[in-house]
DNA sequence: ACAATCGGGACCTCCCGTTTCT
DNA sequence: AGAAACGGGAGGTCCCGATTGT
């Protein structure tokens, strides 16, 4: 019945026709942009449709109001952006400390990969995860709870991964490994809001490269 | 369309007299308040307005629109506000390291008797520099040039004390002083962060102790 | 949160009722009210809602801001207005001076007829065109262009005419038609100017009928 | 004894201290040029002050409120402007015709002369009096009755030189004086407010050559 | 005479969300 | 599913003027 109506200029409809899944994840991804330039309180939903070209009563059907909308970035963008850079290259690790060490020698390079938002290099927004826990934890609690759940993760992945360690005798048995990941895991954020805050991509890649190596250097004072 | 009213209650006198000076720091006040909760983006004028009894007037009167007011709070509240708990302790330092150490052991406490915002723990709002840094740098260059301004400062304190240190022969020669510097820097603003994301009192303290410990033993190892 | 109130009044209703044509037709005809008697500037958006009924959200939905709705009077309602009583009917004009000494005599009598505007009658409000002209050409160059382009429209169509009545040997063949088309064009807005400023209506119409009878013996001159 | 506080800062003190008869000047002509530019609604008193560098105390000192400011703009600024272009002129006239002619050929130079105003040509802001005429005769009897008596006075120089010819048979006997001189103030008007519409120098000064050349060739006509 | 402080309102912009229609 | 119309409200800016202080 629907496909009855074939006068349809080909290009034009073939974009803008019913396809839901690609609308859903275009808004998605436009809200995740804006989101990373201004916050999302400052985040405007007319700047997310004029980006994708939707309209609002497509945005409103996938999504019931804004907020619903961020929590969707989180759940399904910014966890697995943070799964794939900081703990799946750690889950088939042999060596924690290297394994560590590692990700940190390679995660500015695998970030700067990412595409630029709005003309602005990717790195400079800092990381998505830190931008919205430090707005929203403590405005909402949904936000809160979520960028929580993401963290408690990350710093589970690197502890499950220093005890495995301790258990092949490559890490010190009198490490607190949860104390250590969650520094480990603070430490990464910290470097990001620093490089973030100079604004400007050498400074900022200095800020990285320079954290990194002082945390790698840590972490090998924690060889047993 | 004179007011007669004669009844004049003492409070709303004593408050309405010309008091130019508090008036401008009840604004700036407010505002910072208004910042630590809700961003300097989601800030409301009339919120802060609210929170002082000022009027609309007399703000514009004193601040030529919210930005400047922005600007105002960084350079008069949240620069000395920094320097108090991180800088101006190191001043009259002995031993860097142990100066770095005390700070660390004792910036907990002295943060947390900083007065409650809006009913909530200071401490929850995490650092108000990194979190105007983390929301501003990006969107407009008179935070970002400020916010690193007072970053660099205090990185160099702190590089210069280490710099000292190597010279009473405490501190290893071999430290790239500002580099380090920017570590402690970047892990003190990274713990902070961790801290605020759990909205929760105990597990902020128990992330700021647990950092703390961490980057002091780090230091420890930076002894010469 | 819903509004159940089932008693609905029908008027309500029948206002209610989508229909965008004329929404966006009486925001245009309310918008050109409140510019007659208040000036683009002095115009109030809020007041021009009150006018109609209409609501913030529907403005903003059909006209971009204050200018575009201003441009939009313009080009839908001024310039047919100017069209349709200086230059529509000199288009099936046989003798182009008769032509434009009838319309001088009748124009005042034509614009008569419009209704009157918040209390006031049409014609003490002056010509249109020429009041957003002196308003707003020095301030705003959409404005500037769209008036200038309407008085280039008028003036040709005179010029036209006056061209067609030389071709016929009605008409001065020495006479500059393009200058004259500009004094004759010039003259009626003066009037009309003149008119205004007296804010009276008996006064307004001897102004008028004045000059009209002036220009029309001026013309009567400009016989071959 | 206010003479005592000696310590003055010379050329500061000089400018600033106490000169009513100065101040009350600036602020007129700072008023007068910002309501050549935005009209008087348009007019903000904050940047007559800005233009004069005198404080909002030392206007309301001098002037009750906007409006009076606005009166004595016209009183005192527009009416002797007027006066010295138009009417002056006329009055140790021998011949009107030849006068009026003469005027309308030096008008436009003697016009010219008078300095730019926010760096506009004063030619392209066109007639004081009749911009504050169409803007704020609806809207205000005050500006009204001023514009009002002006444009009487004009009106009645021409007609009373007209009058004088006809005494010494320069001009036709039958020619209505009255009639005639509203026509001449309003061509005029007219001219300038089409002058002003162009916001181009160049057609201004085309617009308002050609209207005087047929105005005075209008008026060759009247001669006896 | 002049300066600084303060009062509060009006304005346009912009926003999020609802409702109706195709 | 998507598009368009519409509802209100809040936000920052700016403004005129009143009041108080030299």
């Amino acid at each position: 019945m629907k496909k009855i109506c074939i006068l349809t200029g080909m290009e034009e409809k073939a974009k803008r026709k019913r396809n839901p899944k690609a609308t859903k994840k275009a808004i998605l991804k436009a809200a995740f942009d804006e989101m990373r330039l201004h916050g999302f309180q400052g985040a405007s939903l007319s700047k997310i449709l004029a980006r994708t070209g939707v309209t609002k009563g497509a945005l409103f059907h996938h999504y019931d109001n804004k907020l619903n909308l961020g929590y969707a970035v989180v759940d399904q963008l910014i966890e697995p952006l943070i799964y794939d850079i900081w703990m799946q290259p750690l889950e088939q690790s042999i060596n924690p400390i290297e394994s560590l060490q590692n990700i940190l020698r390679t995660s500015v390079q695998r970030m700067s990969n990412h595409a630029d938002i709005g003309g602005a290099k990717s790195l400079l927004l800092g990381c998505p995860l830190n931008q919205l826990a430090q707005e929203m934890a403590p405005l909402d609690k949904g936000f809160k709870d979520r960028v929580n759940r993401i963290y408690y993760h990350w710093q589970r992945e690197i502890s499950k991964s220093l005890l495995q360690g301790q258990r092949n005798q490559q890490v010190q048995l009198t490490l607190d490994v949860e104390n250590t990941a969650m520094f480990i895991v603070s430490s990464i954020s910290g470097a990001m809001a620093m490089g973030k805050r100079t604004q400007s991509l050498p400074q900022c890649l200095e800020v990285l490269h320079g954290c990194s190596e002082h945390l790698a250097q840590y972490l090998e004072q924690l060889r047993a």
